[in-house]
DNA sequence: CGGTTCCTTGAGGATGATCAACGAGGGTGG
DNA sequence: CCACCCTCGTTGATCATCCTCAAGGAACCG
């Protein structure tokens, strides 16, 4: 799901590219453009002074992202870098927005993505605030998987230890002592260090 | 900011009366109704087995909760209960999204009310993640006063410790002592055991 | 083969949670 | 008016857990 690509061009959208690790944009900026992914992907977080992160999404091909701040004339909350060498189209403030007065259904389509985000946060810092390392993992797999096809095999999680601890709010050796337990008790598979969920 | 009033009642909403601590929908239930406050308070939280609670919002007179799950076919992720005797406006699901697709104006509001509601949760995520037991306290404050009249002078808190506590994720005891910091250091007065900020 | 990046383990420390107890204030009914 | 019982705030001691730091191993890639 995301705008139409010839839709986006006719009002004047550029596709950019970036290198792997560029900054899209930052904490605190002002919110310009709307963002699509043509290829790669993209993770926003947020980092505090002693380096510990929160990642607060990760977005791939088609994806839009970093458009709340559009429509209430916020600046960004989190930081977005490219993780992959990444094609992504930018479209001006104004045009995205007349899109959506002239487009009812596609402003129609962004109420069910905003509403989308929103039950996902909610449902993260849920998990967060409540619960012990190891259920933020799972929660963190089933995000996951939801997203990216909900079949009922084991799927390779394509993510670091690290990276994992970012999303979670935890710390490395944390995640890999958690995974040692969910391992044990079955509720996750590693073969040769990869994790199977 | 809201849908008008008589909007509603011509489409048929009807005012309910809730007693205090009344449920207005539980964790996991399939959303039906669109709820408006015409008076009185609703917090929405999740708890787990250990009675730990963690809340996702409060809302007033004249704000629309638990919104996002009508769009998206999903269940409500929390659960609302009202916190004072309320009286609160209920319209069916369908009769909603029909005003919605009727009027672009409707539709416009509540695409700028989803991005303020999911800024607002990144912040908190951002919050909750990185920083100690004052921090997130501070951030709390903040997301009061932001939302109610942003003076310079410092007001008066309106909640109890326990209830800062279940917002914030943290226990009482620990709310406590994180305040006798702050007002150490001056981030907060405390007189009479009545919190200013 | 050498250099990255990622994974793993152990020991020790910091901190928030837990438990237990008590105080202050407000309201209620006898 | 007083005794009682709420709820809320407060404090100290102890515990459990995650973080930190340090070190080394494994996998991958040019």
């Amino acid at each position: 799901m995301q705008i139409d690509l010839d839709l986006l061009y006719s009002w004047g959208a550029v596709a950019k590219k970036y290198k792997k690790n560029e900054i899209v944009f930052d904490e605190d900026e002002a919110a310009l453009f709307y963002y699509q992914i043509l290829d790669g992907s993209v993770r926003m977080y947020n980092s505090n002074d002693e380096g510990k992160e929160f990642t607060q999404g990760i977005f791939c091909n088609g994806d839009g992202f970093g458009e709340p701040p559009l429509f209430i004339d916020e600046t960004y909350p989190s930081k977005a870098i490219t993780i992959q060498d990444s094609t992504i189209i930018k479209l001006s403030k104004d045009k995205f927005l007349k899109i959506l007065d002239e487009s009812p259904s596609v402003q129609k389509y962004f109420l069910i993505l905003l509403a989308r985000k929103i039950h996902s946060k909610s449902k993260t810092s849920k998990e967060i605030i409540n619960q012990k390392p190891e259920f933020r993992i799972i929660a963190f797999l089933n995000s996951f998987k939801k997203k990216y096809g909900n079949t009922n095999d084991k799927v390779l999680i394509p993510y670091t230890r690290q990276e994992i601890a970012n999303y979670t709010g935890l710390r490395v050796e944390t995640v890999i002592r958690a995974f040692a337990k969910l391992s044990d008790c079955n509720k996750v598979e590693i073969i040769n260090h990869k994790i199977y969920y």
